[in-house]
DNA sequence: TTGGGACGATACGGTACGGTATCGTTCTGC
DNA sequence: GCAGAACGATACCGTACCGTATCGTCCCAA
């Protein structure tokens, strides 16, 4: 150990030992995916004893859970001072970044799996979705009220038109995921919509 | 040989055993996911012995496969005499019918989770998806040729954008998906396409 | 009717895992 | 420097699981 790391160990031996013990389920989580995570490899890996982890961790799903919330990334906001389509630029560019990362790609699958079977991941991914969700809602709704959406539009699907291909991208269809991706959906998305508009759909 | 079956009960014993335990099997697995296909519950659950089981195939990722390969409805053609955008949406309604089936709403999580760590899995989810998606390229390349999409068209975007918002309808985001689900994608697209092309994108 | 293949029941071995318990050692706050 | 908390190492229990082996039974066809 004698992790002499010169800025990222706060506190005394429970900080260091928990952190020791999060980055090696991390790093099992990411790469074996749910099922790796087991007690014993986190000891193996982490050099933390088995009677430490469960001093900090009631049971193996409570390290679960922490692991994969410290892996979640938080959510930027865009600038105020952004028109609508800048603003539907930077989401957009912002979650093909987060969703594109190595991080993202393999954490998704595990939760997406997860949670149809286990209510506390149930619980986890959907605070972390209604987070990333919601800011996209609200740009499309300042859209609406701004004149740059038709006011009948549906916003849930529109999240669907959006997010969806980066989705797709990220679980079934591994491509680079830049930000020229990010922009061409916007221009498709606002395309689409605008053409709508004007025909009457 | 014999067909004295009223209907679906072709064979002998072993036809009517093997029937049973991918009954069993599939249940399991579309319930509590890959790790709830255990032997011993297939067991429990079919009431086919264990050394029947292990007399039809020789491991429990065999039994697996299998399973899974039992699930994985077959591939509808569109009608040759449907004209571009008919196909398209004959195409998307046929997905959207499928990806929108209890079935593979709970097997395709588990298959997209799975296919990370189990080469198995990920070769017969290649070989699935490959069906569905060479439906849909080749139905993109004729609209192409046709003079319906521009020519400059990414086929593998333009799939990302008529798939991904069924996947993420169906893994993240629970919805009715219907017909005019579907139908309204493709216009959406249409629309989209049809605005690129116009104004030189 | 009869023989052989398929089946059911059960027991067993080996392994992996979650979680508990014990005890000696080391760090840390006072 | 000292008491007590935190830690490491290890052994251990119960369970679940995969896969094998054995043996008696039943079905099915010749």
């Amino acid at each position: 150990m004698t992790d002499q790391g010169p800025d990222v160990v706060p506190e005394g031996r429970v900080a260091r030992s928990r952190q020791a013990v999060l980055e090696a389920a991390s790093a099992l989580l990411l790469s074996g995916g749910l099922p790796a995570v087991t007690v014993d490899a986190v000891v193996a890996r982490s050099g933390v004893a088995k009677s430490t982890i469960y001093r900090h961790w009631a049971s193996r799903d409570e390290l679960l859970c922490s692991t994969v919330t410290s892996l979640l990334p938080p959510v930027p906001d865009p600038p105020a001072d952004l028109g609508f389509e800048d603003s539907l630029r930077y989401l957009m560019r912002a979650h093909v970044a987060q969703l594109g990362s190595p991080t993202a790609c393999r954490l998704l699958p595990a939760l997406i799996e997860a949670k149809l079977h286990d209510d506390k991941v149930a619980d986890l991914e959907q605070q972390m979705e209604q987070a990333r969700l919601g800011l996209l809602d609200s740009v499309l709704q300042a859209g609406i009220d701004a004149g740059h959406l038709p006011a009948d539009i549906d916003r849930e699907e529109a999240i669907l038109q959006l997010f969806g291909p980066v989705l797709m991208a990220v679980l079934a269809h591994p491509r680079p995921l830049d930000d020229a991706f990010a922009d061409r959906l916007v221009e498709l998305f606002l395309a689409s919509r605008s053409a709508a508009a004007g025909v009457g759909r």
